[in-house]
DNA sequence: AGAATAGAGAACAAACAGAGAACAAGCAAC
DNA sequence: GTTGCTTGTTCTCTGTTTGTTCTCTATTCT
């Protein structure tokens, strides 16, 4: 058995009344109690009621705000669901290309990644483009778990934003005074900036390829 | 050394009734306590029930829910046998380093690996000790993705097992007559065997890297 | 007063759960 | 072989559970 994670309470689309968010908040405590999703009657015990019909407006109402699902169209015997958060994993944002700023995706989606490549900040995804660290072996096409964080040590794999315009993942190599980027490609030369000028917006814990 | 089935699905398809997951449960905690693989009326007795009808609609459903797997095919004495899918991931089965047979880990574990790193086939993980692959971009220390099957196509990398005691992730590369094993590294080279001296143990699908 | 909220309770159809019978195939013993 | 026994499967039938819909009542707020 593993633990679960907590639920994430989420924003209803429409307006709750007291006794609705009641419910909801009771069902994102209790989710893990429920290891088959609860019926009405069930949820009308623990919640004090003794009416069925009384519920069900309320759970038609959570439906309706989005906040739960109703088990699958065939209604067999239906129970309810709490909105499987869609979240597993880590955010993947988008693309990173030496000296373009990140084009984010429009819609952000979520990869499973092994927890061997977290760190304890929080983490993201993005997808490289270009040859410019192909020689640490990060190729075109390759995506990098990155570790939310505004600083580095010196040798890091780095996400940097340059002159709030450019984004890249270079290593870094850090002096007073100023900030050297390195490529990991023997056709690209490095680039030297002062302090200001490069902002870190994460270091590399991970990587993943596809050979699909 | 064999890989679990595929998680076909993530989530069961269809949700199961509350009967239903009873039932999962009991074969899960009791799995040990059937040597053989349990009677649909031995189960009927332990679960209660009086009809051998009733529970086979269960079981039905567990089965198209992908959680147990009847016996194989020739069903004398059908039993059912429990698929033992609580863990989630694929298994990561030890290192593979050019030259020397797949050291497998003592203890299987298991690694949580995105979807889009599988393929259809089974899967496991093997790490890569050696820089015979470098100029691929894949490193010392890395986790490749392996997609069990026996035969590849021109050009896939693979792992071999060279006169059943050598494995090696190398590209392959086949002709009529002989097998080309290449590596991928400046300072080796190219080796040829007769096709009955390869045999191929799997395609690399993914690729994991932890910067740790 | 009127509207919104909250609950109780009755009634209904569909899904669920179980019993039991019947059948075909595998297995064991003779 | 044949005869029993077991086992998985399919079927019908019955009772229960459960989501849903409905009406009715009470409370609170504007």
């Amino acid at each position: 058995m593993q633990a679960r994670r907590p639920r994430r309470e989420r924003k209803p689309t429409m307006q709750l009344t007291k006794r609705q968010t009641e419910i909801y908040h009771y069902l994102l405590e209790n989710a893990d109690h429920f290891d088959h999703p609860p019926s009405h009657d069930e949820l009308c015990q623990a919640l004090g009621l003794s009416s069925r019909g009384s519920l069900h407006k309320h759970i038609q109402a959570l439906i309706e705000a989005g906040l739960i699902e109703p088990m699958d169209r065939t209604r067999r015997g239906i129970r309810l669901v709490e909105q499987a958060e869609p979240e597993a994993g880590i955010p993947f944002l988008g693309t990173i290309a030496a000296g373009r700023p990140i084009e984010a995706v429009t819609q952000p989606e979520f990869m499973q990644v092994p927890d061997e490549l977290l760190g304890n900040q929080p983490c993201y995804v993005l997808q490289v483009r270009g040859d410019s660290m192909i020689d640490a072996g990060i190729l075109d096409g390759d995506y990098v778990v990155i570790e939310q964080r505004d600083s580095a040590r010196d040798g890091e794999i780095v996400v940097a934003l340059v002159n709030n315009e450019e984004a890249t993942l270079k290593r870094i190599e850090q002096h007073p005074g100023q900030v050297i980027l390195h490529p990991a490609n023997a056709s690209m030369t490095a680039m030297t900036y002062a302090p200001a000028e490069v902002q870190i917006q994460g270091v590399l814990r991970g990587l993943l390829r596809s050979y699909q």
